[in-house]
DNA sequence: GATAGTATGATTGTATACAATTATACGAGT
DNA sequence: ACTCGTATAATTGTATACAATCATACTATC
């Protein structure tokens, strides 16, 4: 099965809908397409150098995803990211993110233990000298191996996917500071976990990320979405 | 934005890619094609009449639900219904349905909740007659109603989604004696969103999950997708 | 007989051509 | 001036043609 992944990606850098696909979802995620905006496949291709027949493939995928909205024989258009979709995201990833490290420890290998701790030890490092890129890198890494740990794909798949969706929000609220406090969740919830304690590692993952959106929330940093 | 459902189905009724879409599901979830069987673009095109775009279109969205998985320039393979994801995504569920429960305290309208009651209130009926079918359709119902109730966008089409994947599942638990307590268990959450509890609301749907869960662990009822 | 290499056929990936639908612009009628 | 209808352009929906890739079978070589 974690062959589907690497299949996956291949897919993704080798072929044109792959690229199409990513490339559209990152300039949205960015941000370059804005909520609203209409996508023409033809202007698209043409800007990417490739015919309608991946484009067309690729926005169904975007649809799936919610990011962007069919109309049948009108066009497509750009579903920009929501207050509300980020505040629902944070509140639904708690109660998954509990369930991910309660799961966790009972399934989580010796290796993905060691990369843990070892991510948490580069990242007090980080922390104490303000390199807010490798913070970022690393949060995500941690939650990453943590997702992987749950033996679900299922459950790892949706984490992953929510994840990376509130990628923009996260990364401006780690460059704040609470980068260090939410290393030091981590290491909670790590140790929560090496104890095998399901119930406190799924309250501290919980809190983890309550205390993310609220930080969120604090700062303001929603408001750069507001519509 | 309910608007979007409506523009989904009608997308889904009259385009080729919907229907194209919507069979190959349905016959995936319906045993038609067992697991590892390869899907070919032409001879599913030809089967429904109509050419190799719009099924590799539908190809494209059945990879995105994970229905199947498609390996570049070899083909498209069904991905069966595993044991391991109806089991994570009950437990998924149980958590969400949680949540979804909670916010519905705040949100559900009175419309919501006097068709909810209907709702509840037919069953008793059809549960003392032995009427599976009609069960099955109000439990359906039912559950629809709170994902709505709840004012998220986000938990709403993601509970939606995996309802319909153990579709098959449930269908065949229902058939079973649980039906009548299944309804009673509904009456209980109904009544703690109706006094504005959302601990309790919360609480409840969480077991409401995990007795279906158990109840279909205990009727053996997964043998019948194992592998 | 086993194996490596090659040729052939099948299948998918992409591009393009054509059909259907929708939006826009223009003009006639009031 | 306004509205309705029609013509035209733009865009998407579908089908098909061609290219690239992969699987299979056959043959030559050891």
């Amino acid at each position: 099965m974690e062959n589907q992944d690497v299949k996956q990606e291949v897919t993704d850098k080798y072929s044109l809908r792959g690229r199409v696909f990513h490339r559209i979802r990152e300039d949205i995620l960015n941000g370059k397409y804005k909520d609203h905006e209409e996508l023409k496949e033809v202007a698209i291709g043409q800007e990417l150098g490739v015919s309608r027949t991946p484009v067309r493939e690729a926005f169904r995928q975007l649809e799936l995803e919610g990011l962007i909205q069919i109309i049948p024989n009108r066009g497509a258009y750009v579903t920009g990211i929501k207050v509300k979709d980020i505040q629902d995201i944070y509140m639904i990833r708690s109660k998954l993110e509990g369930l991910c490290a309660r799961w966790a420890c009972e399934h989580i290998t010796k290796e993905q233990l060691e990369e843990m701790e070892e991510n948490i030890y580069l990242a007090e490092f980080h922390a104490a000298r303000g390199h807010m890129e490798q913070m970022a890198e690393l949060d995500n890494r941690f939650h990453n191996i943590l997702y992987e740990s749950c033996n679900s794909k299922m459950l790892e798949h949706l984490l992953k996917d929510y994840h990376q969706y509130v990628w923009r929000v996260r990364q401006q609220t780690l460059s704040s500071s609470r980068g260090a406090v939410s290393n030091v969740e981590h290491k909670f919830i790590m140790e929560a976990i090496k104890e095998n304690n399901p119930d406190k590692a799924e309250e501290l993952a919980n809190q983890h990320m309550i205390n993310a959106y609220e930080n969120m929330l604090d700062k303001g940093l929603l408001e750069l979405y507001e519509q």
